[in-house]
DNA sequence: TCTTCCGGTTGACATGGGTCAACGGTACAA
DNA sequence: TTGTACCGTTGACCCATGTCAACCGGAAGA
């Protein structure tokens, strides 16, 4: 094992019952029962350094995994060397998931920045969900809610243009950093415009003007990674009102 | 109820134990105990038209359904028209996992031609699979097979070019006909060129015009719907070696 | 059988985004 | 603090795919 991960037992009789991210994570909408029945299902932290791996493709799947501090991207690599960004994660949101049907890794996650997870070994979680309704249902709609949200990455790949593209990522990202209690006007993205591309199904000098021509419009402020949203509704209308439209 | 949908409550005594699309479908490496315990979940089924969907973007999301014949498409309809086909299923495939996370469903399915579904209430699906340990974990592979699936598209969409994207599709049909015991070389697609460029973020023209290259270099022949695969290795090959690659 | 319509094909042309290259700023390491 | 590598920006040019239009053929209905 890496000198970059280290895995913390001791001390967490109360993981979840006790964590802040509640209302983002796994446990919402348990009850207080059974969220102490939770506690004993986190069974580790684990610490990830910035461009370390979480788990790669591949990997033996035993676990899945809860952001609690720090942001992570995950990718596809093919044989040629192109990469896709599958997504980008926030704390309080669940990693792993891909693993469950081959018990295999299918894609790579890298940490953005420095970070740690819950490791929440998969054999507890699905002994656990059977007598706890609430985890099971809970468990089911994280699992509902990464199959919308990749349904809406391919609208966005298969049907917008790149300042649409760029529009709605802005849109989301805002969203979810508000959801976090951060601000939704002013934030710092921790991924670079290449991994931006990638995601976007873009070049990065693309996304690069895309950023220029929004700061020109006056629709954002932009300082290499920080942004400040200045006319959300203007981004908005980027993209319901598509040029191009008959 | 429209006159296009009927629904079968009867005889539905032994729907799973005795489906001969068991390996493709949910009861999938569950042993005769648990499956015919199985038997009790299937509620109905209903027969949809050609045409015709099987539910609505923002339905209420009652049940999830298994394909036992016929073949549907999913898809997102923007409020300016633009359409993005999300996927399409084949029988013994499921539909309806988007709905779980919202209880409302966020896709419209729709029938490509005549077919039948089984209707599995959810709610008798959670609390089945509380007890049955075989339904519950493969019930969480078909969802994470689906989010592995998405992300598939999702390197499709943003890393590809037409004629990948169109020679990748192709070998996927394949694969999963020849799943299904049909010749892996020569099948009908229930599709229309835009539903399949809606799907791959193309054009119809585009997929008509790499259909075209495709019968030129002898990889497949192409008679509207009617598709034969000549050349597999050949589609493989163009989808790994990136003409474009540094 | 005839008609109509829809889906598919093909051509000519337009353009959004990719490619290649130069350069400048920032942040991290020494 | 200084050096350096990476990241981001911008410009010029190009090409894959989109757009628009014409036409064809098969399927479904009269």
């Amino acid at each position: 094992m890496k000198a970059t991960v280290s895995i913390t037992a001791a001390g967490l009789k109360k993981a979840c019952s006790q964590c802040n991210l509640l209302e983002l994570c796994l446990p919402f909408g348990m009850d207080d029962t059974d969220l102490h029945r939770l506690d004993e299902l986190v069974g580790a932290r684990r610490k990830i350094k910035r461009q370390q791996p979480l788990y790669r493709s591949g990997d033996l799947f035993e676990a899945i995994y809860a952001i609690r501090t720090g942001s992570f991207k995950t990718d596809i690599l093919l044989e040629d060397g192109r990469e896709q960004v599958t997504g980008f994660q926030m704390t309080g949101e669940i990693l792993g998931l891909d693993g469950i049907s081959t018990e295999l890794h299918s894609c790579n996650a890298v940490a953005l920045e420095d970070s740690e997870v819950c490791v929440i070994p998969y054999a507890k979680l699905e002994e656990l969900s059977r007598t706890v309704e609430g985890l099971q249902h809970q468990f089911h709609k994280v699992m509902s809610r990464e199959i919308v949200r990749d349904h809406g990455v391919m609208m966005l790949l298969g049907s917008m243009r790149a300042e649409e593209r760029l529009a709605a990522f802005l849109l989301n990202m805002s969203q979810r950093f508000t959801a976090r209690g951060f601000s939704s006007a002013e934030f710092h993205l921790r991924m670079t415009r290449e991994e931006i591309g990638s995601y976007l199904g873009l070049k990065l000098e693309t996304v690069s003007r895309a950023f220029s021509r929004f700061q020109m419009e006056g629709l954002v402020a932009v300082q290499q990674k920080h942004i400040r949203i200045l006319d959300g509704a203007g981004l908005k209308k980027l993209i319901q009102h598509h040029a191009n439209m008959r």
